[in-house]
DNA sequence: TCGACAGTTCTATATTTCTCGAATTATCGT
DNA sequence: ACGATAATTCGAGAAATATAGAACTGTCGA
């Protein structure tokens, strides 16, 4: 996860997508759902200012996904980005942590 | 920070770091005083299991520094290495920062 | 002040990581 | 089934990072 975030490319990756992927909203019918991220494209844009889809944008964002700091899943044509809010919460817990002998 | 965090043998000595210097500790008096951490040497012997120093520890040590990861401070012949642990709490905040979008 | 100990800095080499373009896969609309 | 769009994979070259050894700096004790 540290090697990820590492990289300055996919620091920026990861706030945009911070930035646009609210975990929850409100659905028509007052249910919660999880909301739509940007596509990868979009991400590109955002992040490398390009219209297409560069290769190294992909090889960031599979380097993300390995780590659990990103979601992806296809919906038709695009892939949706999203954050893995649960992983994040557990990398702050381990980083506070504190050892025994400090009790 | 993630950066530094990002290579194993960085991420060794942060743990073993962290293990064992206790943040703060009650002194003679009643007073709250920094516990002394380990000297380089003794890092190196636990994480690179080698007597001699190797100049790459120092190479790994300036980069944890700079990230303000850890403190060093001189005692007499030795190097005092701590963590710091402000740095930390404010990495770990980042983290799980949410943004506007998501209130 | 000299020698020994504790670490650091410097330089060269080795390794890893990133970037770029071309070819490939997957899905949709017709 | 075909063409177009969206994104991934592959391979080679470029750039950044890590490692190792030798020389250097700083501190203590005799």
């Amino acid at each position: 996860m540290f090697k990820a975030l590492g990289d300055p490319t996919r620091l920026r990756i990861f706030e945009f997508l911070r930035s646009c992927c609210c975990p929850v909203a409100v659905g028509d019918e007052g249910e919660v759902r999880p909301v739509q991220g940007p596509t990868v494209g979009e991400v590109c844009c955002s992040v490398l200012g390009t219209e297409k889809i560069p290769s190294s944008l992909s090889f960031h964002l599979k380097e993300l996904r390995n780590a659990r700091l990103i979601t992806m899943e296809r919906r038709g044509k695009h892939m949706i980005c999203g954050i893995d809010r649960q992983s994040l919460a557990s990398l702050a817990e381990y980083l506070t942590q504190t050892d025994d002998c400090c009790a």
